[in-house]
RNA sequence: GGCCAGGUAGCUCAGUUGGUAGCAGCGUUCGCCUGAAAAGUGAAAGGUCGCCGGUUCGAACCCGGCCCUGGCCA
């Protein structure tokens, strides 16, 4: 007996839209968006990954970023991917721009593009009604080095006879934020009052969907993707790396695991406790994730480990 | 067997001429987050101070005994 099989049409991809995959480091996101690309795939639908990961982008961060293979990557076009040298500073405007140009530019072939993020702020960014004010290299240095200089309880001072609201809402110790909101005032001459911005879709179709996983589970998924990071010679690479300028590289330079084994290879800790930072490191870096995504409604949460979960996955995009 | 050092928060440790233990670091939990976000940052929970006895108004701190750990000597 056979089942009549409905012939596959080719459909206009957006009857899919976008779907966003997002969740805690280790749970699974990228094989689940391969997974979903070749389920698109046998209904006749192109698709395409697009990285929305900060640490992806640098060209040689490989095992510590657990980076998709050449062959994952050649069966799928990834977006994204190697596209930072590791002394260039990444920022989340200049990824947005060129995500959104990413996603348009598969769009305008008629593909789906799947966005794998882990980078909360990232997908925001991509995702929302999101804008960001301007910046300037020669300001921000100098506000760097004067944070260096005098601390982040003066600068907060600094902050609080200019701007007293934007220094209520920062903590006097987040130098980072402070030289920030003191940028965009000196900048825009105006009190620097970015929020973050209601969670609203900016580009249309996006289906988020959410990888759950209970925190003993990922707890032990973390554990073991470190390991296997030192077996498949995870500190060689900082080596080489680091041959290369890692250090001079602001950004790839604090990465999770990059950080410790610099550390190490500079002899400030022993090798066990690199790699032991790293999973503490790692473990707290899912649970902020965790307490972004978690707030954000739209998602639609799927258990990890469920055998399932692309089928699932694929019929939330209907 | 003798000598020395040490046994204080989950881990590493600080502490006092005896007066309710430390804003300690790491970990844990919860939170914040607009151009470094795998970054940055806030708060909280956690201890019968090895055990038993003594001295004292009062002991983690003094005395005695015991147990455990590390080192040195035999």
């Amino acid at each position: 007996m056979r089942e009549t099989v409905p012939v596959t049409v080719s459909r206009p991809d957006d009857s899919v839209g976008m779907p966003v995959l997002v969740g805690p480091t280790a749970v699974g996101k990228s094989s689940l968006g391969l997974a979903l690309a070749r389920r698109l795939r046998q209904d006749g639908v192109k698709a395409e990954i697009v990285n929305a990961d900060s640490m992806l982008v640098y060209t040689g961060m490989d095992i510590g970023t657990a980076k998709p293979s050449a062959a994952e990557r050649a069966e799928v076009p990834h977006h994204l991917i190697d596209i930072l040298d590791i002394t260039q500073t990444a920022t989340v405007a200049q990824f947005q721009q060129l995500a959104r140009d990413a996603i348009a530019d598969c769009r305008r072939r008629s593909v789906v593009p799947v966005l794998v993020g882990g980078s909360a702020l990232y997908v925001r960014a991509i995702v929302d009604d999101f804008e960001f004010p301007g910046t300037d290299p020669e300001l921000r240095g100098r506000l760097e080095d004067e944070l260096a200089l005098v601390g982040a309880e003066a600068m907060h001072s600094r902050l609080a006879a200019l701007d007293p609201d934007a220094a209520a809402r920062i903590e006097p110790a987040n130098g980072r934020r402070i030289v920030r909101a003191l940028e965009v005032g000196a900048l825009t001459g105006a009190p620097y009052t970015a929020q973050l911005p209601s969670r609203t879709y900016l580009l249309p179709g996006v289906t988020q969907i959410g990888l759950d996983l209970a925190r003993p589970d990922l707890d032990v998924r973390i554990e073991q993707r470190v390991d296997h990071m030192w077996d498949e010679g995870f500190v060689d690479e900082v080596r080489r790396l680091e041959a290369a300028g890692l250090r001079a590289g602001v950004t790839a330079s604090r990465a999770l695991g990059y950080r410790q084994v610099l550390q190490f290879l500079a002899g400030e800790i022993s090798e066990q406790q690199a790699r032991d930072a790293t999973v503490y490191g790692t473990r707290r870096f899912a649970r902020r994730q965790d307490s972004w995504f978690r707030k954000d409604e739209r998602i639609r949460w799927l258990p990890a480990l469920a055998d399932d979960r692309v089928e699932r996955a694929y019929r939330l995009l209907r």
